[in-house]
DNA sequence: AATCTGTCTATTGTGGATAAAAGACAAATA
DNA sequence: TATTTGTCTTTTATCCACAATAGACAGATT
């Protein structure tokens, strides 16, 4: 097969759910801004909602004639893209997997392991080697450089630096920026998930990589804001990983970002830099205890 | 065709110049060393050598009969591996072509211009999207965000974060370490250029990044040290494109470079940040005046 | 007049095929 | 015994084909 129809898969379940909220459909170009996909994409939707009796489709008139039911859902797994599949995949190998530093990287049996073709999985370790966990040996195989406890002090020492200076860029912000107004609503998701603790502790890693990333992008510096996808993906796969006291670790962080959050709303670059410093301190640290 | 044999080609120039200073050639695992390639692509080596009459071959006997001429060896343009056509190709269009930025970029048209598959040229732009100059749409097409003046801005930051923090982590090297004696080279190789600068000005270019990686080197972090390759392409190609003034302007990178050298062996942080970022600035001046 | 739909074309994403290059292993040689 | 060579296998680099998806344009509809 040439290329798995995700999009169309994924754009379906989410067209699902707009039709569970109303009587009839908006125009082709109107649902394709909404979903995110293409005209053509949202036709072909259209068509199967037809043949599975979930519309009538004349033109214009898309009437909707009975609830989807979990059945018309497509199976998560299928809406996965490519790309998604194999960077999972991969990183259970790295992070989970017994993979020592120095091992080769084989291409085909990667792809094999995976059940893809060659080329996506060429294509997902070019695009991974920026994360500085992997180099090609040209015309020859990749070195598994490994997550080791110098990687972790490389990428925090780097990490540091761009986010010391992304802070002092948003104390500078006026108060007029969109940024404050997210930055509030990070902070009452804080106080939310805090207050609830024990049962919401797992929604940390998502808020964390929000907030982060709303400070890197502060900077308006694409290099800064572009390394934070590393400092994510390596703390979104890390928090998968090593699940050792992760309730009271998580509690802590929460109470460091809302420090830090009052310290930049508080405009006084001193104020932030010490706060900002002190988070940065435990996340590392934490990001080390977890390295062998 | 599947591949073009441009390892087996290069190689067999450079092959030609070790064959033009010996007698007879080493075993095939010590070509193989010399060479960087493996001992298939050196023994295909030794059998044209034999059809050109260049050598008499059997096992460990690899006799010399005649110096290669100028017809033996391959055209360079022969030599040059797809991804430095596709980027030398790619580069004059975004550098030198009017190329605006918020362009279209459309592998299948780039890839019929350069005369090569779809595939290495999108692996071409993967790699070189960690460049920050072009973006991708995905299941669309890729947008060219331009040589402009914020990316020069956004690059020079980070290259001056980074590289007053290398800089800070070279004086600091022990006098025993290896650093020092390529500076010294280096430093050499500035006074004498400088003493007859009207004619080797163009051997600036290569210096300067030998010089300034070497510096980076010294943080021993690879997100630094890989950072400057983004630095190195830019002022590569920068330089090729603008030549007003090359002359002036590298011997007063030159001069600089000389005080920046001087400051680092004194060990003294503090003059050498100042050096640094003296010469920073300079170099962020000249980068800008050659954008519009 | 503005938007929508029908239809068609162009481009991307992905698997598969193949030559080039790397590399493994045993027999040969110094 | 340590290299080197001959032979064979494996892997990468690259092209190509084709389905999925995006996108363009003219005619239809409000």
């Amino acid at each position: 097969m040439a290329k798995q129809n995700t999009v169309f898969k994924d754009a379906y379940n989410r067209c699902l759910k707009v039709l569970a909220e109303t009587s009839s459909l908006p125009s082709e170009p109107e649902l394709g801004q909404v979903l995110g996909v293409s005209r053509t994409t949202v036709r072909a939707i259209l068509g199967r909602f037809e043949e599975a009796k979930l519309i009538t489709w004349d033109k214009r008139k898309k009437i909707v004639l009975r609830q989807p039911q979990p059945e018309d859902y497509f199976p998560a797994e299928e809406t996965d893209s490519l790309a998604e599949i194999i960077e999972r995949s991969f990183m259970r190998r790295i992070l989970a997997g017994g993979a020592e530093p120095g091992m080769q990287i084989n291409e085909l049996e990667l792809a094999r392991e995976i059940g893809t073709g060659t080329t996506s999985v060429r294509e997902f370790l070019i695009r991974f080697s920026r994360f500085g966990l992997i180099e090609k040996r040209p015309n020859s195989h990749w070195i598994l450089k490994g997550f080791t406890r110098e990687f972790a002090l490389e990428l925090t020492e780097v990490r540091e630096m761009f986010e010391l200076r992304s802070a002092a860029s948003f104390v500078a912000l006026p108060d007029s920026h969109p940024a404050w107004q997210e930055l509030s609503k990070i902070e009452t998701l804080h106080r939310e998930i805090l207050a609830d603790i024990d049962n919401r502790y797992k929604e940390f890693s998502e808020l964390d990589e929000r907030f982060h990333l709303l400070v890197h992008k502060s900077s308006s510096n694409r290099f800064i804001i572009d390394f934070y996808d590393i400092i994510a993906i390596v703390f979104h796969y890390h928090y998968q990983w090593n699940k050792t006291n992760a309730r009271q670790r998580n509690a802590r962080a929460l109470e460091e970002h809302l420090a830090y959050i009052e310290a930049l709303r508080s405009h006084d670059p001193k104020r932030a830099e010490e706060a900002c410093r002190r988070h940065l301190r435990s996340a590392r640290e934490t990001l080390l205890q977890s390295i062998p």
